[in-house]
DNA sequence: GGAAAGCATAGACTGTACTCTATGCTTTAT
DNA sequence: ATAAAGCATAGAGTACAGTCTATGCTTTCC
């Protein structure tokens, strides 16, 4: 499929696969037997590792840190220390993320009741 | 107290608390008595809003929203409308987002285990 | 076969949130 | 009294993550 299929099927917009493209973090392939023109093909595993991106934006990877992540996930045969401790650092921050989160919506519904009762 | 020691305090650079002052979320007050210079001081308001934007930044809020909830907190006797929504948007959001730590933090405690395996 | 739509690269521009530098005046310490 | 440290404003610079524009070639559709 060719970028403007993929940025349907994933919702990103085209330029910004092509960022992420430049930043190394997917691969399109030209077809040799064309020599016409140079246009990128790409397949399901580049719309796997687009969702991948999508979800580790999310929850606040940088896109360095999340490219990362594709190379061990895809690209990586042997065990990484670096990205181990990388990902368990990430699961530190979201255990502390989730317990400001928790304290923040609490104290967003109190807030939220305040302006509510001044009516 | 001077912004040094709102520094200290607050562990937030000099600078970033210009910066914020800049964009109107804290007001320090120079002494009107005190002709020779334009010195600001702060007070213990200033903390509290400090220690709010610190905690709002955490859980994704940006500059402009926290903005707004330092006024309907401390500047707005009313009720906003537009306030009570914004929070409400973000209670959601914070919903949302805790589904998907929740869901990262399992996948990423897997991936530790697959890469601890591979040793 | 000619217009419209699609592809590619390169580089400029935007927004957010700082962070740092320059300059100059004021206060404090020795 | 003078050097060091602190304060203020203004503006430049940085990093991240896009987003848009210009240019030019290619393919597709009527």
């Amino acid at each position: 499929m060719l970028v403007n299929e993929l940025s349907k099927k994933t919702g990103l917009s085209i330029h910004t696969i092509r960022y992420y493209e430049n930043l190394g973090m997917i691969k399109g392939l030209t077809d040799e037997k064309v020599t016409s023109n140079n246009y990128k093909h790409y397949d399901g595993n580049t719309i796997e590792r687009l969702e991948i991106i999508i979800e580790a934006r999310e929850v606040g990877f940088t896109l360095a840190e999340i490219k990362k992540i594709l190379i061990s996930w895809f690209e990586s045969t042997d065990s990484k220390p670096e990205t181990l401790e990388l990902f368990q650092a990430k699961i530190k921050e979201i255990d502390d993320k989730m317990r400001y989160f928790k304290k923040t919506k609490s104290l967003l519904e109190k807030v939220c009741e305040k302006i509510k009762s001044n009516d």
